[in-house]
DNA sequence: GGACAAGTCCTGCTCTGACCACCCGATTGG
DNA sequence: CCAATCGGGTGGTCAGAGCAGGACTTGTCC
């Protein structure tokens, strides 16, 4: 099968369970103080199977004959935990089809909620979390961070000389994601993550209309200030580029 | 009974449904294209009677025989609905006594399952939307924005000022919830409203040693910034006591 | 009278089995 | 070769049964 770590409830070996199979009056000599409901210890399985990459984002996960007999758990059960991780935006449910993997956080479940028609509200929320991001990389960022960034930063713009806007696209956001992840703040980061995905699942297409000049600047200057150490210029940098992107889109909408 | 609008799925005035009782071969003349599940019909339903108020936070919903008369539908639907608003925070299950309402929207369920040790993160995201909610604030509060800050930090310095703490930080919490509202920014407030609510929830109690001078003055200042229009100073004066607050938290675990 | 215990009712939890609706790929007919 | 058909598999829904936990009532005993 490939439930995470090989434990299951209804086995011998799992730690917890004692009751898929203890129904009817069965006598089980002496089962652990099992508090949680089977459900959400299937859910929280099937979490740590996403979130470990054991069920990587786009995989269709086990159909729920086969969860039930690796879960031993009846159908039910399988259903209300794949239903809450579903509702959650963990995971996605096609009849006739499958279920599968959509997301490794209920974050942007929970913020997709939101979103509609609140694109700017997003966008201001990711100003405030990139912009925090951004200061505390520049106090915590690792050498390794840097190398990383300024790898990124090569990238983005040698696919910009080359013209290839998604390639240019699909980097800048990286360089994006790991200067708050510099922050090394898990929290933050995470939610960060979030919002982005949101964003670009409500933007898609149409953002090749790009000045490009004043971005690259920001960029570099952010990068700079990361590298040097210098908070308040971190900040300063992340906020004249994101101003840019939330004037933009201002305007777009006009 | 008190379901939203007074529609319920199965009964004849309903819109859409046509499936409830429209199994074993039953001739239904021409339906309606139905296309979502009858779960996710009830899941709205709840959310509907939840943000609407008809269900208020804390009040005890129908028992799931209830439901599934009123709604017209299985137990199993109505379980997996339950069931999905449950893991998502808004709902609360307690075996044997009942459901409750327990948020109102899904965020602070998401961040919740985040924070778990890392509270100084969670303070650092505070700070990030705090102090982009106050720049906001400086630009978009109403006048009636004003009025009600003032009038809680009003209330908050006489509580100070008769030494009765519990009701001091409780305004002292309002004030700063308020200020990030008067950004007008539903996302980011809610956000935020989530982290105050684990923050409060991790920190508790302990809070009752407060120097007090300086977080004085910070609230002072923050609020003739947005009074005044002036985001620089506002998220600069967030910004110091919000400062303040993490050395604070630094100092206590060392 | 009050404290404790048993009983009972109501609540949610889990399992089972049956049937339906949908999708996709293979089969078969033209 | 293409298209209509027919499977098999997947999730969706319903119904009934028994289990488990909390809360309230009742009754007994001190």
């Amino acid at each position: 099968m490939g439930m995470p770590g090989g434990t299951k409830p209804g086995t011998k070996t799992d730690p917890f369970d004692e009751t898929g199979s203890m129904r009817k009056g069965d006598t089980v000599p002496l089962a652990a103080t099992r508090r949680a409901g089977l459900v959400d210890q299937v859910i929280e399985q099937m979490r740590q199977a996403i979130s470990s990459g054991e069920w990587p984002v786009g995989r269709r996960i086990p159909a729920e004959p086969e969860l039930v007999t690796a879960l031993g758990v009846g159908r039910n059960t399988v259903r209300e935990a794949v239903r809450a991780l579903a509702h959650a935006g963990l995971l996605e449910v096609r009849q006739g089809d499958g279920t599968f993997v959509r997301a490794t956080s209920e974050l942007s479940g929970a913020v997709r909620r939101l979103v509609d028609e609140e694109l700017l509200d997003v966008l201001e929320v990711r100003r405030a979390l990139e912009v925090e991001g951004a200061r505390l990389a520049a106090i915590r960022r690792t050498d390794e961070d840097v190398r990383g960034l300024e790898e990124l930063l090569d990238e983005r713009n040698a696919a910009e000389a080359r013209q290839n806007w998604p390639e240019m696209i699909e980097r800048d956001t990286l360089f994006h994601l790991m200067v708050v992840q510099s922050s090394h703040n898990a929290v933050l980061a995470e939610l960060h993550r979030g919002l982005t995905e949101v964003i670009r699942a409500s933007v898609a297409v149409g953002v090749t209309d790009t000045p490009g000049g004043a971005k690259q600047i920001s960029h570099d200057g952010l990068l700079e200030a990361i590298r040097g150490g210098d908070s308040e210029r971190a900040a300063r940098e992340a906020s004249v580029f994101l101003d840019d992107l939330l004037e933009r889109h201002a305007a777009d909408r006009h």
